[in-house]
RNA sequence: GUCCCCAUCGUCUAGCGGUUAGGACAUCGGCCUUUCAAGCCGACGACACGGGUUCGAUCCCCGUUGGGGACGCCA
C-alpha cells in the first residue's frame, strides 16, 4: 500500500486558531490512520505578519492538543532559493512571463473591468511583451493556458473547479524578487512529496491557480480535499475580536485538551451518532467522506457539555494536575494535593463545565476566610433558625467521628428534637455558614471536605451573625 | 459586481428514492432530593421556496432566495 504525506501549514502570524487547530486535527487524524507521515510546514513568507512568537504560539497549541507530527518544523522561508530557481525555470520555458505593470495601472484596469461587470482579472498587458530580465522593476506572472479546464476531484466537496479563461495570470514572483503563496506551496508540497492536501475552503477558489502551476511544472497533482470553515454566529466568518477563537485562550479558560479534540471533530465530520471520540478513536474512524459541506457554527454549549463529560473522565491524579493552576489561582499559594482535596474535586467535577468554574466553587475549602454572599444569608440565616442551628453546634461539636454518615445522624437526631423540623431548614443554613453561598454538593459531604474545626467555627460565626439579626430587628 | 461553493430541529449533525425524518447540545417539564448539580424519564423542535424527473422525493435536475468563500506585488 502506498503510504500517504501530508501537511498542516499554518502562518505563523497569530495563535493557534480553532479552524486551523481542526484542520490539523483532520490531516493528523487521517495520516494516522492510514500510517503515513504527517509534516509541519510553517508558511513564513509574509515576513512583515510572521513572528517567531507566533510560531511558538501555534506549536505549543498542537502540542497540547496532542497532535503530533512526524518531520518539521519547516520554514517555508528556507527555501527561498528553490523558490527562485522554480520562477526561473518557469521564465525560461515560456510558462511564465515579466511583467512591468505598475500597482496604478493595474488598480485602474480592475477597477475599470469591474466597473463594467467584468470579474477584474490582470487583462495580460504584458503577457505577449515578451520582457526580459533587463526590463525594469518587475514582477513574473503565471501564463494560464486560457484554453484548459482546471478541474479536480475534491474528497469533500466533490468535482470542483473552473475554465482557465475564468482566472487571470497571477503573479509568482514580486518585485522585490520574493515568490508569492501561490507559488510557495505548489513547490513545497511538490518538494515534499505531499500526495494529500487537506486544508481550509477559503482555498477552495485559489485551487484552480494552483493547478496551473502544477501544470506548468509539468508535475502530478496531489490530492485535494478542502474543509468547511468554522463560522461565527449567524454564518459570519469569526472575528479574532469578538469570538473565542486562539486555542491558548480555551486553555486558559479551563478546558481540556481532550474537549477540544471531541468538539472540533464532531464539529463538520460525524461517525453515524456517535458523539464521543478520543483520539484515538479518531484516528480509527476519521474519514473524508463524512466531512460535510457546509460551514459549522461553533457551538458552545456542546463543549461545555463535552468538557464537563471528560472531567468527570479524568482519574483523580490527572484531574488535579490539570486543574492545580487554577486552584492555585484561588487560593494565592499553591494547593497540595491530599485525600480531602480528591474528594472535593470529584464533589465538584459533576457540577463545573471548566476548571476556572470549578476552582470557584472549590473556593470555600481552598481560602480560610469565606465571604457570606448577602442573599442566601438574608433568606437562610433567620432568626428562626437559631435555636436548632445552635443546637446543632452543640450535637457536632460532641461528635465522634466527623464522617457523612456520622453527621447525617446528626442532624436527623437533631430535627427529631426540634419538632420534626424538615432537613432542609437546618441543612441550608448550614451551607450558607460553611460555604457563604446557597448552593454547593452535598450538605455532610460539604462539612466533610471543610474539616470539623472550620466548619464548627463558621457556623458558629453564623450564630452569631444571627443573634446581631435577631436583636436589630425586633 | 464576477466566479466558485453551501442549504435537515435554535446549534452540531444522521440520512445516501419508499423512515412515525434518528442522535447530541441547548430549552422546557417530571422523577430523585437538604441546595446546586449529576443521573433517569419525557416534551418542544427541522427537510428555505418554486418548478421539474419519478409510481414515489429530504435525497436527483433547474431556478429563486438566503449565506459563505475567492477575486492582492496577504497567506
Amino acid at each position: 500500500m502506498s503510504t500517504i504525506r501530508t501537511r498542516f501549514a499554518p502562518s505563523p502570524t497569530g495563535f493557534l486558531h480553532i479552524g486551523g487547530a481542526r484542520t490539523a486535527l483532520f490531516n493528523w487524524a487521517l495520516t494516522r490512520q492510514l500510517g503515513g507521515q504527517f509534516v509541519l510546514r510553517i508558511e513564513d513568507t509574509d515576513r512583515e505578519r510572521s513572528t517567531a512568537e507566533s510560531e511558538a504560539a501555534v506549536l505549543d497549541g498542537l502540542r497540547w492538543l496532542g497532535i503530533d507530527w512526524d518531520e518539521g518544523p519547516i520554514r517555508q522561508s528556507e527555501s527561498a532559493n528553490r523558490h527562485a530557481e522554480v520562477v526561473e525555470s518557469l521564465l525560461e520555458t515560456g510558462a511564465a512571463y515579466r511583467c512591468t505593470c505598475t500597482r496604478e495601472r493595474l488598480e485602474e484596469q480592475r477597477a475599470a473591468e469591474l466597473a463594467s461587470g467584468g470579474q477584474g482579472i490582470y487583462d495580460g498587458h504584458c503577457r505577449d511583451l515578451a520582457l526580459g530580465p533587463a526590463c525594469g522593476t518587475h514582477t513574473v506572472r503565471l501564463r494560464i493556458d486560457r484554453e484548459r479546464e482546471l478541474r479536480w476531484d475534491d474528497l469533500v466537496f466533490g468535482p470542483s473547479g473552473q475554465q482557465a479563461s475564468e482566472i487571470g495570470d497571477g503573479i509568482i514572483r514580486r518585485s522585490d524578487g520574493s515568490p508569492l503563496y501561490h507559488l510557495a506551496v505548489v513547490v513545497d508540497d511538490l518538494d515534499m512529496g505531499i500526495t494529500h492536501v487537506i486544508r481550509g475552503a477559503d482555498h477552495h477558489s485559489n485551487t484552480p491557480f494552483q493547478l496551473a502551476l502544477y501544470h506548468a511544472l509539468g508535475a502530478t497533482v496531489p490530492t485535494f480535499a478542502h474543509v468547511p470553515l468554522i463560522v461565527a454566529e449567524s454564518g459570519r466568518k469569526l472575528s479574532k475580536r469578538k469570538d473565542p477563537v486562539s486555542i491558548q485562550k480555551f486553555k486558559s479558560d479551563g478546558y481540556l485538551p481532550e474537549a477540544m479534540i471531541n468538539w472540533l471533530a464532531r464539529l463538520g465530520w460525524s461517525h453515524g451518532d456517535q458523539e464521543i471520540f478520543s483520539a484515538k478513536d479518531l484516528t480509527k474512524y476519521f474519514d473524508l467522506e463524512h466531512v460535510g459541506r457546509s460551514g459549522a457554527q461553533a457551538d458552545l454549549d456542546k463543549l461545555d457539555s463535552l468538557n464537563q463529560h471528560y472531567l468527570k473522565q479524568r482519574n483523580a491524579e490527572d484531574l488535579f494536575s490539570v486543574a492545580s493552576p487554577f486552584l492555585d489561582a484561588v487560593a494565592g499559594e499553591p494547593v497540595k494535593r491530599d485525600a480531602g482535596l480528591d474528594r472535593l474535586l470529584d464533589l465538584l467535577r459533576e457540577r463545573s463545565h471548566h476548571l476556572v468554574e470549578m476552582a470557584e466553587k472549590a473556593r470555600f475549602v481552598l481560602v480560610d476566610e469565606i465571604m457570606i454572599e448577602a442573599g442566601p444569608a438574608k433568606k437562610h440565616l433567620r432568626p428562626v433558625v437559631l435555636e436548632p442551628f445552635e443546637a446543632l453546634i452543640e450535637v457536632l461539636e460532641a461528635l465522634d467521628e466527623w464522617t457523612p454518615a456520622a453527621l447525617e445522624s446528626a442532624f436527623e437526631a437533631t430535627c427529631k428534637a426540634h419538632d420534626d423540623l424538615k432537613l432542609g431548614k437546618l441543612a441550608q443554613p448550614t451551607r450558607v455558614a460553611i460555604t457563604g453561598t446557597g448552593a454547593s454538593p452535598g450538605i455532610y459531604e460539604t462539612l466533610e471536605v471543610v474539616g470539623r474545626e472550620r466548619s464548627l467555627a463558621r457556623m458558629r460565626a453564623a450564630a452569631l451573625l444571627i443573634r446581631e439579626r435577631a436583636a436589630a430587628t425586633p
